[in-house]
DNA sequence: CGCTGGGAATATGTCGGAGTAAATAGGGAG
DNA sequence: CTCCCTATTTACTCCGACATATTCCCAGCG
């Protein structure tokens, strides 16, 4: 048994998405929780099926083939073949109703901010389309985050970003350790708006963010320093000005999306 | 079998959150796509522990009791305990390990935007604190969509928008086909934006305030009609005004809020 | 005395099959 | 031609067994 996992293991190459779904279980305690490398095998199928979806193999509409032959052609059981299809299910990207087979939704109901479906999304070739949603998003909800971060922040949030930005400095972009720096600064931004929802986003946002620099870094070398932008958010926010937070913030936004869209158009 | 079910379905009343994501396969085909009364028991068993997740009587870092025993005690089969924490999972309230059996997840993994998920955290009493941070956040993206709709909307987007008020000056908020129409003008208006991701939070924003505006009502009659604000809204979407989008849809976010806060406090 | 390594216990993960319920499609009666 | 009813297909549920992966504990060693 198990040939039908390796399988896959060799046609899904390891992303980042499983790591970064994986780590962090607890950032204060390293030694503690180890972080396996344990694969389940539903989350595999599930990884598999949603990049399929994702892709555009499976458009929406289609009718997947009925639950016996998709998993003996996967050569897993039923049942986890069912638990990959809950979570599936669970996330809006397929519907199931006896009889009428399970049928991928319509994009709508994807739950596209969820941090897994995201990884999805970039795990193929990303939809310039959709990478340009997600920084105006970013461009609305991060401004005015830095705006409310700038008004209720606190001796602890200041020294969480100053933090993240020293260890921006110290690793760079390219490498992932950098890249965690700088998810954990604007996620520092996010925790001291005292705002749950916008804290959540900050999920979504990050992974995104971590996507499309990593995108960004493969299409050619760094083209621009980016701590210097950082700095000027860090300032404001410290200063407690919530326009020039917000307009920072603005800068910094405007200035990914230029980079990352001449990545993607070099590319 | 089935006098698990049968249990819960007395505990568990049936909230509008199941109609919610169950029905609106595809608006345009009534008689099509039956929306069956169709309860599936991992469906129901997720929504229970969901539910009590969400409301805090298992706090996050509590370890839930082993399949078989917690599956035991539901009166159902593994197999549909185990769906149903893979949807626990997915949504990010729960995380498995072997031996180190299932353990809620600390807040911030919460996938709290799934609509599902905030249908769970409306089910009991919900926390003013996060109804506050959802409107922050509706407050936050809801103008910027407005400004974007106003320069991006097409007839139809305006047409979508003419009929959804018409329907809510029929109706009144006090009936759920009315509180429909106010979603589908919020929707219509994040359509206009011709961005997906934000198109994805509307899912999110319209269950919140599908769950708040119907908060309101409970607490006391209509304190304001709302149409005028919407009609604001409308005028400047259709003149091209951005700025005056904006500032309309603020207030009438503001007037929400309001409203939600009074009514919360009255209670 | 503390640290390290191995072994057993235990809970999750996976499997295969059997039987139930539901919804669609097709056929038959009015 | 419409409507209802039956029949088939498919997902849903249950069961019991085995595999796997951690964790925990204890023994052995430095």
């Amino acid at each position: 048994m198990w040939e039908g996992l390796l399988r896959f293991l060799r046609e899904v190459p390891i992303t980042v998405s499983e790591a970064n779904f994986v780590n962090d279980e607890e950032s204060a305690r390293p030694a503690d929780e180890a972080r396996g490398p344990g694969r389940r095998l539903h989350g595999a199928i599930a990884h598999k099926l949603g990049t399929a979806i994702l892709s555009g193999k499976y458009a929406p509409g289609d009718i997947l083939s009925g639950e016996v032959a998709f998993a003996e052609e996967l050569q897993v059981s039923r049942s986890a073949y069912r638990e990959a299809i809950q979570v599936l299910s669970a996330k809006g990207l397929v519907a199931s109703r006896p009889k009428a087979g399970t049928r991928v939704l319509p994009r709508e109901r994807w739950n596209l901010l969820d941090p897994e479906v995201l990884g999805w999304a970039f795990a193929g070739e990303p939809d310039i389309e959709f990478v340009r949603s997600l920084f105006e998003l970013r461009a609305i909800v991060e401004p005015a985050a830095a705006r409310l971060a700038a008004q209720r922040r606190d001796k602890n949030d200041l020294k969480a970003m100053k933090d993240a930005l020293a260890a921006m400095r110290r690793h760079t972009l390219t490498t992932e350790a950098g890249r965690a720096a700088d998810r954990d600064f604007h996620n520092a931004i996010l925790q001291a708006t005292r705002n749950d929802a916008l804290l959540v986003l900050s999920a979504s946002i990050g992974a995104a963010v971590n996507w499309t620099t990593q995108f960004k870094q493969r299409a050619r070398a760094l083209p621009r320093n980016p701590i210097p932008d950082h700095v000027r958010v860090y300032d404001a926010i410290a200063a407690g000005d919530a326009a020039a937070a917000a307009e920072a913030m603005n800068v910094l936004v405007d200035l990914a999306l230029e980079d990352t869209r001449s990545a993607m158009e070099k590319k």
